[in-house]
RNA sequence: GCCGGAGUAGCUCAGGGGUAGAGCGCAUCCUUGGUAAGGAUGAGGUCACGAGUUCAAUUCUCGUCUUCGGCUCCA
């Protein structure tokens, strides 16, 4: 007797070994047709494996990652077969699945290159072999045997990875006319893929080596159903709609200029209106937490970075170092503001009272990233963190940690960030040599990270080995609407840069002590969370943020001049409000005004100036009624005022 | 930086060895309107830049720059 343990504790014998699939079955027909893969004790196993032994087990379907996982890395495998029975002669090197979809990288015999055009053969091919319905066959094989048949076929990328397995763990897994050297698992068989698209080609070293040489990568992936299909490449096109370089154009924010030079964004009016906002906003909150406005330069000596061990890091992917009329002198374009702010530091003999000291600044650094990497203003080369540090005692660390998440959560309530996930990266125990600073600052602030996120009641995910080299981290990454996930805001605990620069302060004993510096960023960069803000939105502000706030549509010509009076007023109570005078009709008006995105549009003709009214109108939402001016005018504070909210409680 | 696409009007894009087209936007005029596109006329382009092939290049070839998708690196 076979004892199968199910999610739910209950139990199901079986006389004989059975497979998952035969448990699906038992269990419902419905559940034998939807199920992909079967983690058994743990493990995930193919479907058509026998279980022999008692054991607990999970049916993976497409909801679950195991089940996706390994329907897409089939896929992967019969894109193979459809690529080798097109092109024979090509190598294979890795073929895995990624967060939508797979992948396989290939080297294509002779000089031949693969084009956007070939896609559209293979995914034929594949959808001609996967109707075949081939059992996917898993096979062990001795380590001996696997290289003989990959020598066979002259593929030394798969040469060399079994070379790197241990005997009695090799599998291969066979179907149709395809033999690949696979851990698993794989779905029964090949005609569960019912739908195809293979996304893109792209070049990527063997290994991820740039050393090695450069592989096909061919992107694709499948669904179990036509419509699963139609639906993703809809989402697709949806994340197209909302990519923050579309918006960024469409809405004047910011532009880039050849003739300024790559990955240094231009912020044009309503861009700089937006970045302003935000960066007045953050002051205020950060001046109620006790925060020092500071000011640096842009230039440093190259000494200072030496100091600080920027340069080491940073100094040959930087810009180079600016000369200047004076022997050997050199500056940097800064990279980072933290040795500056080290410096106001040290302006000064530091109390033990005196601390903890906030120093806050808008500072822009310059890095200069490899070109391929740029990428709209989430990746450029010129950009202005809402940096500050923080130097206190030891003993203040964990409370001070819990007054940047108060910050952190005042700015994602603003701004109706409800799905974030915080991540606490810690050092990795076995490889001491990659931290600087002794183990035992190393525990107390690992330790003020975790208690500080468990009293603010921050749910965290822990990755080992994530830590910067000079300290552990605590990182906010934000999803937008459409499930990417962004890392934005970082708090960092520091212990190397007090030692690098000597910051002192006296304690009560009358002696010297090393302060803690903490890093921290709640927005990370102006740049970068501009451009996720815009995805999140897809350009529809908050009201607080918006450019323009409302806007005053006359029916007619006839009213411009109350229109005008209207616009006014607002303004005099703080509401950024233009007029649309154009010669148009209303309807066409309204419609160019709500695709602007201007959250209130004001409708004004004979009635409205008659009894000195608006009519309202919400953005995406129609008509609101006849509002009193004054009304109107309270109606957007109190809700400006709502959603700041966390500023002034 | 590496591999592969792309670069034509302000924007989105079509075209193609004989010096260019659409829609939107813009300008002028008509229209003076009540909740998502009123009408007419017109102005805009060294077809990214440089070289080569050719009687002739925006079109073909090469290089450069920029940009897009990946890879690598990385806050």
């Amino acid at each position: 007797m076979i004892q199968i343990t199910l999610p739910d504790n209950s139990v199901r014998e079986f006389a004989e070994p059975v497979t998952g699939l035969e448990i699906a079955r038992s269990i419902s027909n419905r559940l034998a047709k939807d199920v992909l893969s079967v983690s058994v004790d743990g493990e995930i196993w193919d479907l058509t494996r026998k279980i022999d032994h008692d054991a607990k087990i999970k049916l993976h379907t497409w909801d679950d990652r195991e089940g996706k996982e390994a329907f897409w890395h089939s896929s992967a495998h019969l894109m193979a077969e459809a690529i080798e029975q097109l092109f024979p002669g090509t190598k294979f090197g890795i073929g895995p699945t990624v967060d939508a979809g797979f992948y396989y990288d290939i080297s294509l015999p002779g000089e031949k290159q693969l084009a956007e055009k070939d896609l559209e053969k293979i995914e034929q091919k594949m959808i001609e072999l996967a109707r075949q319905k081939n059992d996917i066959v898993r096979e062990e094989i001795s380590k001996k045997e696997a290289m003989q048949l990959f020598n066979s076929k002259g593929d030394e990328f798969k040469q060399e990875l079994i070379s790197e397995l241990e005997d009695g763990t090799i599998t291969l897994y066979k179907h149709g006319t395809f033999t690949d050297l696979c851990r698993g698992p794989h779905i029964p068989n090949t005609g569960y893929i019912k739908a195809i698209k293979l996304t893109s080609i792209a070049g990527a070293y063997w290994r991820g080596d740039e050393k090695n040489p450069m592989l096909t990568r061919v992107y694709g992936i499948t669904f179990p159903k036509q419509k699963m299909l139609t639906e993703y490449l809809e989402m697709l096109e949806e994340a197209k709609k909302r990519d923050h370089r579309k918006i960024g154009k469409e809405m004047e924010l910011f532009a880039f200029s050849e003739a300024v030079g790559q990955g240094l964004p231009l912020w044009l009016p309503k861009g700089a209106q937006l970045r302003m906002l935000l960066e007045d906003f953050l002051k205020k909150v950060q001046k109620k937490y006790g925060y020092d406005q500071v000011i640096t330069p842009h230039i440093g000596d190259v000494n200072l970075y030496k100091t600080s061990g920027h340069y080491d890091k940073y100094g040959k992917d930087s810009f180079q170092p600016i000369t200047t009329p004076a022997e050997g002198e050199e500056y940097l374009l800064k990279p980072m503001n933290c040795p500056h702010h080290c410096e106001i530091y040290k302006v000064k003999p530091h109390s033990y009272k005196d601390l903890p000291v906030r120093m806050a600044e808008f500072g822009t650094v310059y890095r200069y990233e490899q070109s391929g990497e740029l990428h709209g203003l989430t990746r450029v080369r010129g950009f202005t963190q809402d940096d500050a540090h923080i130097f206190c005692r030891p003993d203040q660390l964990k409370d001070e940690f819990k007054k940047v998440i108060d910050i952190i959560f005042i700015i994602f309530k603003a701004l109706s960030f409800e799905d974030y996930t915080a991540q606490i990266s810690l050092r990795d125990p076995k490889t001491p040599e990659k931290y600087i600073g002794n183990p035992e600052n190393w525990d107390k602030a690992e330790q003020a990270i975790i208690e500080a996120c468990e009293e603010k009641g921050l749910k965290t995910v822990t990755e080992t080995g994530e830590a910067a080299f000079y300290g552990p981290k605590l990182d906010f990454m934000i999803k937008d609407a459409l499930g990417r996930s962004w890392q934005l805001g970082t708090i960092q605990v520091d212990y190397n840069l007090p030692e690098r620069f000597n910051l002192e302060y006296i304690g009560s004993d009358d002696n010297r002590h090393k302060p803690v510096m903490i890093h921290r960023a709640p927005f990370g960069s102006m740049e970068r969370f501009v451009a996720v803000l815009i995805e999140h939105t897809a350009g529809k502000f908050p009201l607080w943020l918006a450019a323009e706030q409302a806007v005053v549509l006359p029916i007619s010509e006839k009213y411009n001049d109350y229109a005008q009076k209207v616009s006014d007023f607002l303004n005099i109570s703080d509401i950024r409000t233009v007029v649309d005078d154009r010669n148009e009709k209303i309807g066409r008006k309204i419609r160019d005004n709500e695709l602007k995105r201007i959250p209130y549009l004001l409708i004004v003709g004979e009635k409205e100036a008659e009894s000195e009214t608006v009519s309202v109108r919400r953005q995406g939402e129609g008509d609101k009624g006849v509002m009193e001016l004054s009304e109107f005018a309270e109606l957007l504070t109190n809700e400006v005022r709502n959603q700041l909210s966390g500023l002034y409680n």
